[in-house]
DNA sequence: AATCCCCCCAACCGCGCAAAT
DNA sequence: AATTTGCGCGGTTGGGGGGAT
């Protein structure tokens, strides 16, 4: 990072101008980016087709749109990544995948271009090599699962009820490019064991929180059974409804919270009208830092994610 | 000092969704 | 209902910077 944004970068980087179709292309000059500013604060954000012609920049409104939002609108924070930010970068990723954009709205200043590049630049190495010395280190990681870890997992289950998240998984079901895992025969199986299967599309189970995971997360309800404590039931005011807590399974059930917006329509429709602007979740996640590394490290490291199914991920304190 | 090579990051591209027609 | 248009998102590209050799 620690870009100097103050000179033209047009001078100093990136791809030179290009006019091919009769479009600039390549990186702005300081003279479209006034241009462009001075209409965006005059006329606002949107409408970028018409801002590209009114403003005469031989730009697409594509090119406008990416260069308000990354880099002329006000509020952007520039400059080095602060750790928190980092932090919350990475957890938000580990709950979330590459859906950038969301990330972005919970880092304020930050956009979701910025996020990318240093994933792919700095925090992706960061995790990967942690992750690998956690493999060495530790070949079986039991983590008994304190109060305070069933107490984020209880907040897991009201962050999950996310509409972007839950409809991302639906975006990476359909998509061409990287379908989703369809649920299998297994996982169907435990879906009808798992009460979130419930007649009931207003009852939501608290164990289908894992949804944010594309993966089936398969734990022992010996190995947690704090972990599914049920919490008092909450009453969603976008919907109306109230949202009932899964009551523990029966000892020995093996759980298998899958995707549910890939099987289960009824639930996935229920699960949509929740908005994700009620819930911020780096508050919460500021709240509740150490125990929700620990749910990190008991969800995680037992299911075996990233295909390490013996080793977890280390926890975020572990980073760096 | 010169060259090589990796890193960083701005910007482009293709795709999908939703609203408008 | 079908098509068009606009927008947003995530993946990828490409070139300058700067450290390593």
């Amino acid at each position: 990072m620690g870009v100097n944004h103050s000179s033209n970068p047009a001078l100093e980087m990136g791809r030179p101008p290009c006019f091919e179709d009769g479009l600039n292309k390549g990186v702005w000059t300081a003279h479209e980016d006034e241009v462009l500013g001075n209409y965006v604060k005059l006329h606002g954000e949107g409408k970028w087709v018409n801002v590209a012609k009114a403003t005469g920049l031989k730009r697409s409104a594509k090119s406008c749109r990416l260069r308000w939002l990354n880099y002329l609108k006000p509020d952007i924070k520039r400059g080095n990544i602060a750790l928190d930010e980092e932090d919350l970068i990475i957890r938000l990723h580990r709950l979330l995948g590459n859906r950038w954009s969301l990330i972005a709205k919970r880092l304020p200043g930050r956009t979701d271009n910025e996020i990318k590049n240093y994933w792919h630049s700095t925090l992706k190495k960061k995790v990967q090599e942690s992750s690998s010395n956690h493999c060495k280190s530790k070949k079986k990681h039991v983590m008994e699962p304190s109060a305070e870890s069933a107490e984020s997992l209880k907040m897991d289950a009201c962050l999950s009820p996310n509409k972007d998240v839950i409809k991302s998984s639906s975006n990476h079901c359909k998509s061409k490019k990287k379908p989703m895992m369809e649920p299998s025969a297994e996982s169907a199986e435990s879906l009808k064991m798992d009460s979130c299967l419930s007649p009931n599309k207003d009852v939501i189970n608290c164990t289908t929180s894992s949804s944010a995971h594309p993966f089936p997360l398969p734990f022992l309800v010996d190995e947690h059974p704090e972990a599914f404590t049920s919490v008092e039931p909450s009453f969603d005011e976008g919907l109306g409804k109230e949202i009932v807590a899964a009551q523990p399974p029966e000892s020995g059930d093996e759980i298998f919270p899958v995707n549910i917006s890939c099987g289960n329509d009824a639930l996935w429709d229920s699960l949509m009208d929740f908005d994700v602007d009620q819930l911020c979740l780096s508050e919460i996640l500021d709240e509740n830092f150490a125990s929700f590394s620990e749910f990190d490290s008991m969800i995680v490291g037992e299911c075996g994610i990233n295909g390490c199914q013996d080793d977890p991920l280390p926890s975020f304190s572990d980073l760096g």
